[in-house]
DNA sequence: TATATATTTCGATTAATGTTGAAATATGGA
DNA sequence: TCCATATTTCAACATTAATCGAAATATATA
């Protein structure tokens, strides 16, 4: 991941209704949720949420697919994880082994 | 870690210039570095460091002390993990098992 | 085809953020 | 004390982001 691509990431996260879409799409799994079901959960006014998620979307951090008339939108593990990988790489230089571990989130290999 | 936390640590390193003071704070270590090294390395203006530092500051990303006519900066460990957590946190409900580990940023204890 | 539902785009408005020169503050040394 | 260096604050400006009603688009069903 390039500096540029975890900027774009970390602005997106960094807004109150973002984050709380993007966690909740998280706890949705690969499934994931409609649009229309987001906007109901976090009371946001569907233009806003469709602002949002396009938001999301341009960082990589979530997914849509059609699905009837519904768009599914799901979260990419795999772009987050890239995000905590930028963001822990260079640190410690070396000293690894004394760090805390922590578990990344699930890829989507295995759901 | 609060909500309204992680949005402001995430606001404050979703910036260009921010990130890269920051990732330099974390590879110097605890002992930090002044913001005139800061601004020459990085060829900020110091005005414009000045207000970042304090952003990063006011995340509770990095920490100040006064050194003679100096002022050094240095990376919260602590905080950075706690963001990282906090990401993490509620992510692949109770699957954790098959989740790629990731080591988190040295904690200041041990540096 | 016509109608209803789901979502996005558009336009306008408001608020927040990033930048920098110049002035103010703080510390150390002559 | 006086001067030089380090850093922050201030003020002004330009840019970008967030919100939402209304209109446009897409899909499903009668």
């Amino acid at each position: 991941m390039e500096m540029k691509d975890a900027v774009v990431a970390l602005a997106a996260m960094a807004q109150e209704t973002r984050l709380a879409v993007f966690r909740a799409l998280v706890v949705a799994g690969p499934e994931g949720l409609s649009a229309g079901r987001i906007a109901d959960a976090l009371a946001v006014a569907p233009a806003t949420l469709s602002f949002h998620l396009k938001e999301l979307d341009r960082a990589g951090l979530v997914t849509a697919r059609q699905d009837g008339r519904y768009v599914l939108y799901s979260a990419n593990f795999a772009q987050m994880n890239a995000l905590l990988g930028f963001l822990t790489a260079n640190c410690c230089r070396g000293a690894v082994d004394d760090c805390a571990p922590a578990a990344l989130c699930c890829p989507p290999d295995h759901a």
